[in-house]
DNA sequence: GATCAAGTTCATCTTACATCA
DNA sequence: GGTGATGTAAGATGAACTTGA
């Protein structure tokens, strides 16, 4: 963790430092030149937080803004190491077809059952059709099973086109092509327009059971190999393509999330921190103060800050005393309370806040020439 | 060649609002 | 004026695609 802490002209001293950290190591960083405060945050991979999910409700005005800031590529750099994935099972229904489920690897409990009581979703032909395709070696790109996804998708829209098809889908989502009647009007008349095939782009709903079967599969697994791709697709009636491109999509909306629960976190670090600077810089005025009106008071040597790498505190070092020869002292306060970093679910991310013996800091921050 | 992340496209859904009978 | 049905635009969501590594 670098920590880096200025008072008055924030620029001088910590400005290449936060080039640096914006610029190579992709850090996440607050400025605030208005207040003279300079900060540099880095933490470190290791660190769990799935707390910080229960406060990210809180001032959402504020963080659509922040967030779009912080989700640029730079932003994105995993600084932090979250654990979004719920850690409380989703709870199954008895009743539920999901459950009635088994993944393909035998890892979810009842395997073995296979697809059985899973009835939504069903291609018959065409989708069996297209899974064998794949298991036979052919290649997952988009080039060829992309392609051929739309065909299977519209020969079965067109197939059904011969009733009175009017709706696809019901609101609640429980789309399920076996079951319900597909887009018919509309889609007819898109494909007439685009597509001289009658091959457009045609977008499926999967299922609430679909859905939920493969976020169980991703709890446990959130990358797939061939063999788990082509038997999660052959047990959700799904072609393996989808399949994969389901779990590329719940990647990135993982991901997503994390960058979004990492910005509320560094935000909150920031108003800690702000704060803290605000207090401090109280203080350094009342100690000026104090020393324009008695110039023999503080006659001490100057000290900078420093970071102690064991407890991650901030220490002083006390370089050329003006009176004597001595050598640099450096002085840290080693906090025996082992909870004084508490209350943030990242442990040492805040030196300053978290020591109720602010005493410690404020009587070596503020020596100066 | 397969896979993945990142970014994008686009169909679909949801919601708020306006209009009309 | 209140109410319900209908239409529409804007935003959100998610499946599918493209590109580059």
């Amino acid at each position: 963790m670098e920590l880096g802490l200025s008072l008055g002209d924030a620029s001088k001293t910590f400005g290449t430092f936060m080039e640096k950290s914006h610029d190579r190591h992709h850090n996440h960083h607050v400025t605030n030149k208005s207040l003279g405060f300079c900060m540099g945050l880095s933490i470190g991979p290791n660190v769990n937080n799935t707390k910080e999910t229960d406060q990210q409700d809180e001032d959402h005005d504020h963080d659509d803004e922040e967030s779009k800031k912080l989700k640029s590529p730079e932003a994105e750099a995993p600084i932090v190491q979250l654990d979004l994935l719920p850690n409380t099972p989703v709870q199954r229904n008895p009743s539920s077809s999901a459950q009635l489920l088994a993944f393909p690897w035998g890892q979810m409990g009842g395997g073995g059952v296979g697809g059985r009581g899973f009835d939504v979703n069903k291609f018959p032909l065409v989708v069996d059709h297209q899974a064998e395709t794949d298991q036979d070696g052919a290649s997952s790109s988009p080039n060829n099973s992309a392609a051929s996804s739309f065909q299977t998708d519209f020969c079965i829209y067109n197939n059904n086109n011969n009733s009175n098809n009017k709706r696809d889908f019901d609101s609640s989502g429980s789309a399920a092509l076996g079951n319900h009647d597909l887009e018919g009007e509309r889609a007819s008349s898109r494909n007439s327009d685009d597509d001289e095939n009658g091959c457009t782009r045609k977008k499926l709903r999967l299922s609430k059971d679909q859905s939920a079967f493969l976020e169980e599969s991703f709890k446990e697994h959130n990358t797939l190999n061939p063999k788990q791709k082509l038997a999660l697709a052959k047990q959700l009636n799904l072609r393996p393509r989808q399949v994969e491109v389901w779990f590329q999509n719940r990647r990135a909306r993982t991901k997503l999330k994390q960058t979004e629960v990492d910005c509320e976190y560094l935000k909150r670090c920031c108003e800690t921190l702000t704060e803290e600077n605000r207090r401090l810089h109280k203080e350094l005025q009342e100690l000026r103060a104090l020393k324009s009106s008695n110039p023999f008071y503080m006659q001490l040597p100057a000290t900078t800050l420093t970071m102690c790498p064991s407890c991650e505190r901030v220490a002083t070092t006390t370089t050329n005393p003006p009176t004597t020869t001595t050598t640099a002292v450096a002085t840290t306060t080693h906090s025996t309370d082992p909870t004084s970093n508490k209350g943030s679910g990242r442990p040492r991310f805040y030196p300053f806040s978290h020591n109720p013996n602010r005493g410690h800091q404020s009587t070596t921050s503020t020596s100066e020439k």
